[in-house]
RNA sequence: GCCCAUGUAGCUCAGUGGUAGAGCACUCCCUUGGUAAGGGAGAGGUCACGCGUUCAAUCCGCGUCAUGGGCACCA
């Protein structure tokens, strides 16, 4: 006798071992139906899956996360015996499942086309429609080997031979085609019917740059067609958003030819880039922060000292002049290190706190280049702390807070926090990192935040807190960061003079909150989808006349506006209001004051929002007073 | 850096082996109109750059650069 525990705390017995789809059948006809597969004691199985002891079971259906990663991964074969029913000398190598989807890599003697794709989605719906059973079989390592070598997928069999020789490997078949997989997979391809391939994109295999390049066929699966077309939806409008292509829009900034991975600002980015820049600034001022600012290049010994002309040389750009080498600065601690060494310094300035706007350039790689978001020059809010180990602490605490307001005040509220903790190759004692990661640690705690640990991620020269936002549709960007530091000051000979009159060397903290400024305005421009709130519009208020005869007071309002600063522009074109309106509205200028007879005469402007709505008419002092509560509340 | 795709007017995009087109924007004229596009006329392009093939190249081939999607990288 068997039996069988169920989630809602119900019991079933058998008289022999019994398969999950008979568990689900003998509950019901629909959810026998709906079963992908089963979990027994917490371990994911197929619904062929024999429960011959007391178990606990749950019948997994697409509504069950796993259920949806069940399907996506069984899409995965779907995708790879289509391809191999039309392009039968393509290799297979592995398709895991990711985020809202899956790929496959293949190995093939030329790149898949867009056709291809067509071609083979629509054998992939034809394999789903033949409602082939899927089935499970295993198979001892060496023999599995040999199965997938006699076939020709040489990938394969590599993977399978990398598998420890003892294990049983499991293969999964549908329909005359098999592939190793530790599974489960759902029942029958007929399950399969919501996905789509997106696109083909090249991947090394192995994900190693040395290796050959595979074919990768990445693609979106679901349980429920309306999820896939809300997914469809999003992907649209994160495109809509896309701060390249706001950016010309609204007039913000372009890069060209000339400068690739390098910015200009226009008129109005550069001022969305003043608010932020004067925002941290005051963060600087107000948490004993000492702005400062070092050269933009700097000698090639210096470079050698800290270890970057050995390490990243080819990611440096460097220039010369009378036989002497320089490097354009790739990071502003060098700098900071060396204005702390002018002059001796006593245990009784730390924790000292130098901050600067630090303009940074680094050759990164062609491909690499992404808007924005990946540049080759840009700016860091970076800051570096000197300080004691036992000072480690108390400033990560004091830093997270700054850091979770900044974010608040930007319009971030889900932030994200990991600490990454020593690697295998690193610099430094083992009771050095021991203190540095508690402290890390203990700061979070302190903070009263939820956090993970990524082992081994932590820098050579010590571990560091990474912190994440997340954006108005849900994509997480990686801004903030704090490191501590071992290794920089002592390269540097950066020293204090202890209680005891010694000299020792401070631990260095990095930390930046917006990180590069490029990147952060980027991520600002997706999160509002261009419509920036009040206090980083780069216009706030434009006044637009009905007809001519209302520009001269329509120059006055604008002036008395401009004097409170405000920024405010004037629209006096010799066009419809409704077109004026129409314009500011697409440029997403937060307020429109609409002046003519009746406001020139009553002394007042007419208010309309960005968003349509109309406020009516009102005193210039009653618009002004709307505007600072609504600057006051951001 | 690697794979694939793309590069035509300020912007968004059509198009062709016989040196180019639309809409919006821009200039001028008419219009002075009350909350998301009034009408007309005009100007504007070495079709990314270089080298080939061809009687002839924006179009075909090769190379370079840049951009896009991924991969690798990110002190």
């Amino acid at each position: 006798m068997i039996n069988i525990r169920l989630p809602d705390g119900s019991s079933k017995s058998f008289p022999a071992p019994v398969s999950v789809a008979d568990i689900a059948a003998s509950i019901g006809a629909g959810l026998a139906r709906a079963a992908l597969a089963g979990k027994v004691d917490g371990k994911l199985v197929d619904v062929g899956f024999q429960v011959s002891k007391d178990s606990q079971v749950q019948i997994v259906t697409d509504r069950d996360p796993e259920g949806l990663d069940i399907i996506r991964h069984s899409t995965a074969h779907l995708l790879a015996q289509a391809v191999k029913e039309l392009f039968p000398e393509a290799q297979v190598t592995i398709g895991p499942v990711i985020e809202n989807g899956f790929y496959y890599d293949f190995s093939y003697r030329r790149p898949f086309t867009p056709e291809d794709l067509t071609a083979i989605e629509k054998r992939m719906h034809e394999i789903a429609n033949r409602n082939l059973p899927v089935e499970r079989k295993t198979m001892a390592r060496d023999e599995a080997v040999k199965y997938f070598a006699s076939i020709g997928e040489k990938y394969k069999a590599e993977i399978i031979a990398s598998i420890p020789d003892k294990e049983t490997i499991s293969l999964y078949g549908q329909g005359g085609w098999i592939d190793l997989c530790r599974g489960p997979h759902v029942p029958s391809t007929g399950k399969l019917k919501t996905f789509k391939l997106m696109r083909v994109a090249g991947a090394y295999w192995r994900g190693d740059s040395r290796n050959e390049m595979l074919q990768r066929i990445y693609g979106t699966a679901w349980a429920k067609k309306e999820d896939q077309d809300a997914y469809l939806r999003m992907l649209e409008e994160a495109e809509k958003r896309d701060h390249r292509r706001l950016g010309t829009q609204l007039d913000l900034f372009h890069m060209q030819e000339e400068a690739p991975g390098l910015v200009f600002w226009h008129p109005k980015g550069w001022t969305i880039w003043q608010q932020v820049e004067q925002y941290m600034r005051r963060v600087y001022r107000d948490n004993g922060y000492l702005e400062v600012r070092a050269p933009q290049i700097l000698d090639r010994s210096l470079w050698e000292r800290t270890g970057h002309w050995e390490n990243f040389r080819e990611n440096m750009f460097t220039t010369s002049s009378e036989n002497r080498d320089y490097a354009v600065k790739p990071m502003n601690c060098p700098g900071h290190i060396l204005i702390y060494n002018k002059g001796v310094r006593s245990y009784r300035e730390l924790p000292l706190r130098y901050g600067e706007f630090g303009s940074c350039h680094r050759n990164e790689p062609s491909g690499a280049l992404h808007g924005l978001m990946r540049v080759r020059g840009f700016v860091q809010d970076d800051g570096h702390i000197f300080c004691t180990e036992e000072q480690i602490l108390g400033e990560c605490v004091a830093y997270t807070a700054l850091l979770q307001k900044a974010y608040r005040d930007f319009g971030f509220t889900d932030i994200i926090y990991k600490v990454a903790t020593r690697p295998a190759k690193r610099i430094g004692s083992d009771e050095s990192w021991d203190k540095a990661e508690a402290a890390l640690q203990e700061a979070l705690r302190r903070s009263a935040v939820n956090f993970s640990i990524s082992k081994g991620e932590g820098a050579f020269y010590g571990p560091k807190i990474e912190y994440s936002l997340k954006d108005g549709i849900g994509r997480v960007w990686q801004c903030g960061t704090m490191q501590v530091d071992f290794s920089m000051p002592g390269r540097l000979g950066a020293e204090y003079v202890a209680e005891d009159n010694t000299r020792r060397t401070p631990v260095m903290l990095h930390r930046a909150i917006v990180g590069s400024f490029e990147r952060f305005i980027g991520i600002l421009i997706e999160h509002y989808a261009g419509a920036f709130p009040l206090w980083l519009a780069p216009h706030q208020v434009v006044v637009m006349t009905i007809t001519e005869r209302h520009n001269e007071y329509a120059q006055s309002v604008a002036n008395r506006l401009s004097n409170q600063g405000v920024r405010v522009i004037s629209d006096l074109r010799n066009e419809k209001i409704s077109y004026k309106i129409r314009e500011h509205s697409l440029q997403k200028l937060p307020y429109h004051l609409v002046v003519g007879d009746k406001e020139m005469q009553a002394g007042t402007v007419a208010v309309r929002t960005r968003s349509g709505e109309d406020l009516g008419a009102m005193s210039l002092e009653a618009f002004t007073a709307r505007l600072q509560a609504e600057a006051k509340a951001q």
